[in-house]
Formats: C-alpha cells, sequence, structure tokens
DNA sequence: CGAACTTTTGAACCCCTTCAACATCAGTGG
DNA sequence: CCACTGATGTTGAAGGGGTTCAAAAGTTCG
C-alpha cells in the first residue's frame, strides 16, 4: 500500500503550492458541492487546502463509483483530457485554489512544475492501480480493511478521522453500506481497530490489519 | 468506453515507433514467458509488434489480477516508478522492441518522444479509471459485455479475436472462469454476440451490447 | 488416435445484497 | 432542557448472484 496521501511525500511540493497560491484562486465549497461535473471542460486544476473532495462517476442507473478521495495537499482535476471523465464533489465543507491550466502552461518551461503534475499524475495512476486489486479479488472484509490501512497512512495520529460517510466508503469499495457496516462491526469485535464514534478509529491491532491488506 | 486500442489513436505514432526500431532491440517471448516480475527493476519500456501481452498482480494466496492487456503498437512498462508494480507476460507467442529508459532519456530535448510517452501514461490513467467502474459497479453479465466492446472497439473486423483464454478474462474481470463461460453462453443465447469457436466472436447487436455497456 | 488442457454445463453452497426495523446523532424550536 | 425530526448508521432475516465442486464436452498437439 502506498503512501501517497503522506503529506511528506505529497503530490504537491512546496514549490508547486507556492505557484498555487500565486496564481490560483481560492474558492470555498459546502459539503456535496461539485467542484466540476463530468463532461466539463477540463480547464481547471485544484489544490485541496482544506476538508476532502471526492471523485465519482455515475451508470445510467444511479449505480456509483467513488474513484478516490483527496485530502489538504491534493491535485484533483489531473485525471483529464479535454473534459472532466468524472465529478468532483466536497465530502465536506472545504477550501480549494483554484488555477487555469492555461495560466500552468505559461510556466510550462518551470521544469520543477511540469514534473510535479506528472508525478501527481503517475502516483494517481498507481492508486489507482492498487484500487483495481482491492475491486477485482477481495472479499468484503478484506476491502474494508484495505480501506482503514489507507486512511491510517494518511492520517499518521493514533485517532485517524473518516470525514466521508459510510455511502462514500461502500461507493469506493464496491459494496453496500450495510456489509461496510457490517464488516467494521466484524473488525472492531475482533480488536483489530477500536471506533469511537462512526467516524473516528484507532488501529489497535496493525500485524492482523496488514495481513488482511496483504 | 474508449477506443484506446484503436491502432489509428494510438500509445505509440509512428514517429515513436521509428525510435523506439531505431534504439530499440527486437526480441520474442512464448506464450506465458515474462517480460518482467513484479519488483523487478524498471529501467526497460516494451512495444508490443505483434501478438498480446498482459500485465499482472498477485495476492499471496494466489488470487490474480490482471490489471490490462496490450496489442500491437502498445507501450508496456510505463506504469511504474523505480521498479514494477506489476509482472508482465506474453499472452501467446509475441515480439516485442525493448529499449532502455536511459537510452530514451538521451532523447528528453525531443518534445514528441516525452509527449507520446505521456499521453500513453495518460491514456493508460484513463483506461485504469474505467476498469475501475467495471469492477465495483457492474454484474457478471455487464463485466462480460464491457469487455467484449472492449475487444470488439480494438480490433475493428467484424470476426474479433480473443488472444487469452478465459482465466485470464476472468482474472481481468474480477469473476470465475465458471462464470465467464455462463456470461458468454447468455450472450450468445440472447444474440447479442455469435461465437465462431472459444476465441472468436462476431458483434450480432451492437445496441444491445452498447446499453450493457452503460 | 490418444493425452493433456481448456471450456462448458450442472448442482449445491455461500457471501453479499436486499428489505426492513431499530438505534444513534445533530439540529431545531417549543 | 428536552421533545421532535430527519439523516445517518447498525442489526436482523431472507433471497439471489456468483462461487465452488464435479463432470462432460471440446480443443490442441504429440
Amino acid at each position: 500500500m502506498t503512501l501517497a496521501y503522506d503529506v511528506d511525500t505529497h503530490a504537491a511540493p512546496s514549490r508547486v503550492s507556492e505557484l498555487m497560491e500565486r496564481l490560483g484562486l481560492r474558492m470555498t465549497f459546502a459539503k456535496d458541492e461539485e467542484l466540476y461535473a463530468q463532461d466539463d471542460d477540463a480547464d481547471l486544476i485544484y489544490m485541496v487546502t482544506s476538508g476532502a473532495v471526492r471523485t465519482t462517476r455515475l451508470l445510467s442507473d444511479g449505480r456509483r463509483q467513488v474513484s478516490a478521495f483527496y485530502y489538504a495537499g491534493d491535485l484533483v482535476g489531473l485525471e483529464t483530457g479535454p473534459a472532466h471523465r468524472f465529478s468532483a464533489e466536497a465530502l465536506c465543507d472545504c477550501t480549494v485554489l483554484v488555477v487555469k491550466r492555461s495560466s500552468l502552461k505559461a510556466f510550462a518551461g518551470d521544469g520543477e512544475l511540469d514534473r510535479a503534475i506528472w508525478e501527481a499524475t503517475r502516483r494517481e495512476l498507481e492508486r489507482t492501480q492498487d484500487h483495481l486489486l482491492v475491486l477485482g479479488r477481495k472479499t468484503a472484509c478484506e476491502k474494508v480493511a484495505s480501506f482503514l490501512m489507507e486512511r491510517a497512512q494518511s492520517d499518521r495520529s493514533t485517532k485517524v478521522s473518516l470525514p466521508m460517510g459510510r455511502q462514500d466508503m461502500a461507493d469506493y469499495l464496491g459494496l453496500t453500506i450495510e456489509t461496510v457496516s457490517r464488516m467494521l462491526t466484524q473488525l472492531q469485535s475482533a480488536s483489530v481497530v477500536e471506533f469511537d464514534g462512526s467516524r473516528h478509529f484507532r488501529v489497535k491491532r496493525w500485524d492482523a490489519l496488514a495481513q488482511m491488506v496483504e
């Protein structure tokens, strides 16, 4: 499991953060508000500065797949060609820096920036590939364990927070909310994790969690 | 569904093919032979010139996920940082051009080449994201239909060939070979496709197939 | 032809879903 | 402060889609 969300090894190194700060527009989004919609022109790039964002895609009958979650420091909106292939929504009230692709292109000579965006895209690919294995070949319990591990490695504090609800977790893992809930209960009963409310947990047995994740 | 495998809109435009021809070493691999293994140094890039290749990843208990299939013209081995995160194996006897990353780096000034590799990686990300939706939220029948559609759009002839066996299809779609086989029979019974042996088919009802794929 | 492998088909089982009820929590206003 | 309300999360029981196990049918290649 990668440490893609670890702030220290992050998608947007400080140099890029600086550039975003300088060129970008600061915006706030309320919970569930849309940063952009599927098929929108992809002329903007976003950097989360607080809160969290999800990218999703819908089937015509309403089935939903959450592709990824993004946290402070992450770049959102890279996953596209000319048009966005996902929609992006705020998981909770959050602030982002928005910058036009064209503004960034003006700095194309800046190798460091190019490199940062390239690195972020490459890591996005790696994360998505990791996710493929989870969705394709893991059991419900292993899926939930993988998700908790991912969060725990991102938020290195002992108390890990979950900014998303059960439905978002379910749509991320290809499960139902009921199954997610049951697996969480199960993992807690096995003393692998301990929940404090529905949105905060602590890992009690790293070895057991790691084994389920592979 | 993208046309990522369509030769005309391909990952490796002719200019890159030329460069690969000039710098690369031609190699042949027998069916099931390994181009590279998981965790190998990723210092080589491959271009398939004939045959087909799969990239796979294993869980410790043997469960396998096929990440992608690659055909003539496709670049393989881009999905990595310093080490390969998948193994790559020949689906059938095939020939590839192999070139050192460092050799290509010597041409880093060549914007067209950089751009081609960037484009190939971006398309790889898009394909993987499409695959996420299939694995996470589609039924067995829709998964198989999605796969057939993908192949049919790649191989635009009326007789579409399947270079991979049922096990590879199953591991690509997160199913068992039995389920794949049953769904294929079902799609044929519904006159959506028609098989000629187990490795060749023809789409009879594009509308029906497209609807299952979304 | 005959052996080994792949694919298909059948039947029983099980993991996850579905449907339903209950619990918990946050926010609101009396 | 507490009752009310809607949203969110948990738990239970029944059902179904896909898996598992087994065997037959088809294919490949010596």
